[in-house]
DNA sequence: CTGGAGACCGGATCAATGATCCGGTGCCCG
DNA sequence: CGGGCACCGGATCATTGATCCGGTCTCCAG
């Protein structure tokens, strides 16, 4: 009882608000990955009980789906009309794939639905830049639909890639494709478990070919030049 | 003991073999999805005891990574050769595509290596038949990756959205959108939420960009025409 | 035959985990 | 100053993945 600043356990400790578990959760993703947060830990890192989370939020996936749209949060919103609608778009989304890779369970987290109002944002920026440049309605769901699947698969084949790899996997992998070459003759000369893949650049070519398609639907044509 | 056929629960029961576990698997994710796969149901469905599938199964995973192989034998290999590369990358890619959508299940799993027989396969094939066109290396890999993150990305997406629908998500999307047009003002005019959106032509688009943009990088060009 | 080796099966059991119940504790406001 | 309310957490439950260990059946060597 003597010298008990204000009944909680440490002498600093912030009341405890669902924005610190968040943030803890966070924390703890990337530091351990998905499979290891469990509400006991969080609770331990934040010195609380476990129990005591379930006030502030109501099941695990509320802290999976506010932590998924948290780091959101991250990625820059483009100030818009700075060097056309492509150099916009391009910025954005190579800001969500960095996001995405800096938090490598993020892509596993990537099947639920992502309603949050950081997700909301960039889809608005993203809808609203390609309106701006002319995109009209068939190719306008498509162009956003599009970009948005294909980072959210390079991102999760990627993230899958880097965080199994170092394993045994990777080299298993290559070996077993050398072994069959006669069954896997394409992938044992060219594929990937071949040479270290460039991602960046890789990522770079599809959004290229992605942007360059989108632009074509353009009536004039008269977005950025195509680099 | 009177009357015990052969010792096994059941009078027919197949000896349970690890493909027989593999198969009442897929068929127990297609019916009740993902997370009610348990090791438990899946032996009651089997008529066996939950310990016994250790024996021919290591882990849960183990049951995952052969389920998600298996659905991909589905995805018809086309012949080589019958209307030039883009109508094979096409169908390749469309098979795909139905295979993952018609195992909702599977787009989750996507977050885990796909090192299994049919998936290799397939990858194959793509790798071999965009060799034959001609796509050289920096594109090869780019077009390889590109075009699979593509599909998952938006077998995703879709299944996602299809899964989560139905319930009152998409309502309250929709609403919240709505309700928040001031903030989302292009998502509320035309973004996804608004109205039903045709998945096919939607993927069919992104596709087309994705090969236009393969075939510009051929150096004779000489594919198959743009349609 | 026959007896034992090995494939195969499953009840009991363990540890981890998500979630709930319910009884606290301290602060604030009337 | 006293009651209400936000907030906390120990005990507890059900579920699940996984292991231990002892049983049963088959089949082949001697």
């Amino acid at each position: 009882m003597w010298l008990r600043p204000s009944g909680r356990a440490g002498r600093d400790a912030p009341p405890l608000s669902r924005d610190r578990i968040v943030e803890e959760a966070v924390a703890l993703l990337d530091a351990e990955g998905a499979d290891r947060l469990t509400m006991r830990r969080l609770a331990e890192r934040l010195g609380t009980g476990s129990t005591t989370l379930y006030w502030h939020v109501k099941t695990k996936d509320d802290v999976l789906d506010l932590a998924l749209d948290t780091i959101f949060a991250e990625v820059a919103v483009p100030r818009r009309g700075e060097g056309g609608w492509r150099a916009d778009v391009t910025a954005l989304i190579n800001g969500w794939r960095a996001t995405l890779l800096r938090h490598p369970w993020s892509a596993a987290l990537l099947g639920r639905p992502m309603l949050g109002p950081n997700v909301l944002a960039r889809s608005e920026f993203l809808y609203a830049t390609l309106l701006e440049a002319g995109v009209i309605e068939p190719h306008l769901t498509a162009a956003a639909y599009g970009l948005s699947n294909y980072v959210i698969g390079s991102a999760l084949m990627e993230s899958t890639w880097l965080t199994t790899t170092e394993r045994e996997v990777e080299h298993a992998a290559r070996e077993h494709v050398h072994a069959n070459r006669d069954r896997y003759p394409a992938l044992a000369a060219h594929g990937p478990f071949v040479a270290g893949d460039d991602w960046d650049t890789t990522f770079a070519l599809g959004l290229t070919w992605l942007l360059d398609g989108i632009q074509a639907t353009i009536a004039g044509a008269d977005g950025a030049a195509p680099a």
